[in-house]
DNA sequence: GGACGTCGGGG
DNA sequence: GTGTACGACGTCC
């Protein structure tokens, strides 16, 4: 926070690197980059670099429309727009492709007509797979294969073997001869590279589309339509760049575009569907049996409409209604005309609508018998449903991706629903009802209706469309259309970007077992039983109460190492004898010095763009709030990626899984935090009180101490080392990642502290609340004095009020989500035991399961008989029960001592930090004063 | 009372 | 289906 950036100092160190590596590399880079690094950004310019593909056509079959084994195929539809031969300058917004046609097709985008077009592949692009057997030999195996269509001998850079490849490209007519079927080629060419890739993102890279960018058709080609950048931009970012290598160079133009075209408003409307449904059941989307009842439409003037099913045409009072309202009698009708309507836009928003909304409404159409030219949904082989004609934006699979959840919306919401999302993100709750959807008056349904689809609406426009923006940016970076990326995690989006960023390099794209088996596993030892290698550092806190304490931290400490030290798959434990001297401490490893590594390069140069320009420009009072909240999205989708970079290569499921780099970063990181600790106490004669990770707690230094220390971490890193907080005065408990601390600015920071946990009681939460709150006003040593009597009293009281059972039963509830499905939990755990409770007493009530929200209070021990719940074979037949879930519990049932040890556990931790007893000070016989005299 | 499992929060 | 470290509380033996 406000913490200056040497941007000078750390260039220059930087470079020093950098330029060792460039020059000791110089021969070797200049090969590599022969290919066709420079001439890919626009597809006009990318005849030469694609123009093998072109070659054997003129000379072999052409691909026919023979495949009978595509298992999905695109229907005709009246939405449906073929792009003319000349279409102005449109945005793409989805890749996809077409089983029928055998074709890739781009969505485009039209805002002069405001239609979405399709553009079908026109530069016969085909699925292939590539292969070191020869060209000859792979003809011999697949002569007898209808899909195939021939090969071509290409040359590829392997990073991984550092050295150029010759590659026999194998042709097919369709994806699934290539990847996909129990025969398909991968499985008879081996070794096979890039073939589990899906056809339409190849499409991209080797194109090098980037969805979210401005593209043009002429002449049935598609082109992409340079944004006009100011040259003062591009100028000042080279600058921020300047002194890196030329790849890096490269880079900031080919990223350019990306971050700095305009994102134009893309007229969209949300859908929510309502159905008739039996008392507690959700009706099930694949039979579809119940009537739609009623479904709600809002566009980007915020205008609501709710097209509601009115059999018997009932009279309907407009002075209840605050939404437009379209009637029906037919609900063939209803469905028809809302499909038409949505047809109108671009994009279309659900909230879950993958799992439900579409899924419905897709199955409904089939049994109302709806004409297939009228129905705008598509199925995927995989039975997914999407829209043919546009994009739809399922806002359920977004807002639950954890990496947004946490690092773009800073963990506000826990549960992914409509209504927690609404009220935590736009202050706006769902219509509560009462009765069951079918009971509502048609008013109180349109109103209901209209309600869900406005909030599933502002869930994306709210704060300038910072959804919207974010979605684009994201899906620009990553190179994944809206469409995957919204139903893809973290680790594909990143797979990805790092795919394109091969591809365009004519880089091969490595396969997983080929890293693993290069580059070995670990060499720590993780302090947690499980895990694969060793973690962070968490220093030793001392305890008690500290004024004027500095907290200082790295800037992205874990991305900032995979930049500066070159950390990435292939040069990591690299092949060069030179290098294995550069070894990384406490490990095994080593990195090479020879050539820079393309995932260090890649994080490292989105590190640096968003510190060096977009942070500070997303709070530059002299830019407009626009401009600013622009600069945001930008740089909170690169936090987003940043923060995820270094976990991913620990991940067995990433694509580029390389557990030496996840192990060699975390290695680093505890070096870095550990010689800042060691510097502070035995150069600067400083007193280092706790430190997690990347921060390090001083107490008392001077402005000049914090200099230095900046400078040495510069020097020593390359990283900068800020100061995130100054407290006033911090207390610290012998626990770790346990701590407050009271801001010169005055406010608080609470860490770990159960009192700060969402599911503890009220009751504990309550004078935990005010305890930090009179703490938070404390300014010298004596005033701590008098503030921790008055804590005293507060916490006593409570204490008393529990002896007497004077509380309100809501207030001692727990509240927990559960992780799991009911037969899966193999303990009999309290939140199963609530759960399990809950589903005696009420049979036909919603099952509890992943997800669902169970308050309960700790009892005296009972036995209860759940012969009839369906539960895992671990948990043995007796079942006693400590808790009671809220709905079924009394006063009467409550456990007192419980209850205390509850309060105390909470409190303890508190009064720990600032030296208060608990056995003396809150249970002791002795009067407060006594104790304070 | 210790081993082990589960959960949650935070980065 | 990004990582590990940590505390609290529970069950099970």
């Amino acid at each position: 926070m406000g913490r200056s950036i040497v941007k000078n100092d750390n260039k220059n160190s930087h470079k020093s690197l950098m330029s060792f590596i460039q020059d000791s590399n110089k021969a070797d880079s200049d090969k590599k980059k022969e290919g066709n690094l420079s001439s890919k950004i626009n597809i006009r310019d990318n005849k030469e670099s694609t123009s093998t593909k072109g070659a054997f056509l003129n000379t072999n079959k052409k691909p026919a429309n023979k495949s009978k084994g595509v298992s999905f195929e695109e229907k005709g539809s009246s939405y449906v727009h073929l792009a003319p031969e000349n279409l102005s300058s449109s945005y793409l917004i989805d890749v996809k492709y077409d089983g029928k046609k055998e074709k890739a097709y781009v969505k485009l985008f039209n805002p002069e007509q405001g239609k979405v077009f399709r553009w079908y592949d026109t530069t016969n692009h085909l699925p292939y797979l590539l292969t070191t057997v020869s060209k000859a030999e792979v003809e011999k195996k697949l002569a007898n294969e209808k899909e195939f269509i021939g090969c071509e001998v290409i040359k590829k850079y392997s990073l991984l073997n550092e050295k150029e490849l010759t590659l026999t490209k194998v042709i097919a007519t369709n994806p699934l001869a290539i990847g996909g079927r129990d025969n398909s080629y991968r499985e008879k060419i081996s070794p096979s590279f890039e073939a589990n890739i899906r056809y339409h993102l190849n499409y991209i890279y080797d194109n090098g589309l980037v969805p979210g960018l401005f593209y043009e058709v002429k002449n049935n080609k598609l082109q992409r339509v340079e944004p006009k950048i100011p040259n003062e931009v591009k100028d000042n970012l080279l600058d921020i760049f300047k002194g890196q290598s030329h790849e890096v160079l490269q880079l900031v133009e080919q990223y350019l575009p990306i971050f700095f075209a305009p994102i134009p408003k893309i007229s969209r409307c949300s859908v929510d569907i309502e159905v008739e449904s039996e008392k507690n059941k959700i009706p099930d989307p694949h039979a579809a049996l119940q009537k739609v009842i009623s479904i709600g439409l809002t566009n980007e003037e915020r205008e609501t409409t709710v097209f509601v099913l009115n059999e018997e045409k009932k009279q309907i009072d407009q002075s209840k209604i605050s939404v437009k309202v379209k009637e029906f009698d037919d609900e063939k009708e209803l469905l028809l005309a809302v499909f038409d309507e949505m047809s109108k836009y671009p994009i279309v928003i659900t909230f879950n609508g993958d799992g439900f909304d579409f899924l419905y409404l897709d199955n409904r159409a089939k049994k109302l018998e709806i004409d297939e030219k009228m129905n705008p949904f598509v199925r995927t082989r995989f039975q997914n449903v999407f829209l043919s004609h546009s994009i739809h934006l399922d806002l359920y699979r977004f807002f639950r991706q954890p990496a947004i959840r946490i690092y773009a919306f800073g963990g506000v919401y826990d549960r992914i629903t409509l209504d927690e999302l609404g009220k935590t993100i736009l202050g706006k709750e769902k219509l509560k009802h009462e009765k069951d959807i079918w009971d509502l008056d048609l008013e109180e349904l349109i109103e209901y209706n209209g309600r869900d689809s406005e909030i599933t609406f502002e869930l994306t426009s709210f704060n300038n469309d910072q959804v919207i923006n974010l979605i684009v940016m994201l899906s620009r970076i990553t190179k994944m259309p809206i469409d995957d990326f919204t139903r893809a995690s973290i680790s594909i989006w990143i797979q990805n970007w790092m795919y394109f960023e091969h591809r365009f390099r004519n880089y091969l794209i490595p396969r997983r077992e080929d890293i693993l088996q290069l580059k070995g596993g670990t060499s720590t030892e993780a302090i947690i039983k499980g895990k694969k290698y060793q973690g962070a550092i968490v220093i030793d806190p001392q305890v008690g109460v500290w004024w004027d304490v500095h907290v200082m931290d790295f800037a992205s400490l874990y991305p900032s190492i995979i930049k500066t030290r070159n950390l990435s798959y292939e040069t990591l434990n690299c092949n060069h004898i030179e290098c294995k001297k550069n070894k990384i401490p406490e490990t095994s490893h080593w990195i090479c010095e020879k050539h820079v590594g393309i995932s260090s390069m890649l994080i490292g140069f989105i590190r640096d763009i968003r510190v060096y320009w977009f942070k500070d420009r997303a709070k530059d009072p002299s830019l407009s709030e626009e401009e600013r909240k622009l600069s945001d999205v930008i740089q909170s989708s690169l936090k987003v990626l940043l923060n995820a970079s270094y976990g991913v290569f620990g991940s067995d499921n990433f694509a580029l899984y390389c557990p030496p780099v996840a192990e060699s970063t975390a290695a680093l990181a505890r070096e870095a935090i550990s010689k800042t600790k060691k510097y502070s106490e035995e150069k600067l004669g400083l007193q280092v009180l706790y430190g997690d990770t990347d921060s390090i707690f001083i107490h008392k230094p001077t402005p000049e101490n914090i200099e230095e220390l900046e400078k040495w971490s510069m020097e020593t890193f390359q990283i900068e080392l800020g100061t995130d907080y100054v407290f006033r005065y911090c207390g610290l408990s012998d626990r770790k990642k346990n701590y407050f601390g009271i801001t010169t600015e005055g406010y608080p920071i609470v860490k770990g502290l159960m009192g700060r946990k969402k599911n503890t009681p009220i009751l504990a939460k309550r004078p935990f609340e005010k305890s930090l709150e009179i703490l938070t006003d404390v300014q010298t040593p004596e005033e701590l004095e008098e503030t921790k009597k008055k804590i005293i009293r507060i916490t006593q009281a409570v204490n008393q009020k529990i002896s007497k059972r004077n509380f309100e039963l809501e207030d001692l509830a727990i509240s927990v989500t559960l992780s799991k499905k009911i037969e899966q939990y193999d303990s009999w755990t309290q939140p199963l035991q609530a759960a399990v409770q809950l589903m005696l007493a009420f049979p036909d009530g919603e099952k509890p399961t992943v997800g669902s929200l169970i308050s309960f209070i700790k009892t005296k021990p009972f036995k209860i008989q759940a012969q009839s719940i369906k539960l895992s074979d671990q948990i043995s037949q007796s079942k006693e029960c400590s808790v009671k879930p809220i709905q079924l519990a009394e006063k009467s049932d409550v456990d007192i001592p419980k209850v205390k040890e509850l309060l105390k556990s909470t409190l303890i931790q508190l009064l720990d930090t600032i030296g208060i007893s608990w056995v003396e000070s809150i249970e002791g016989q002795k009067s407060l004063d006594s104790w304070f005299s």
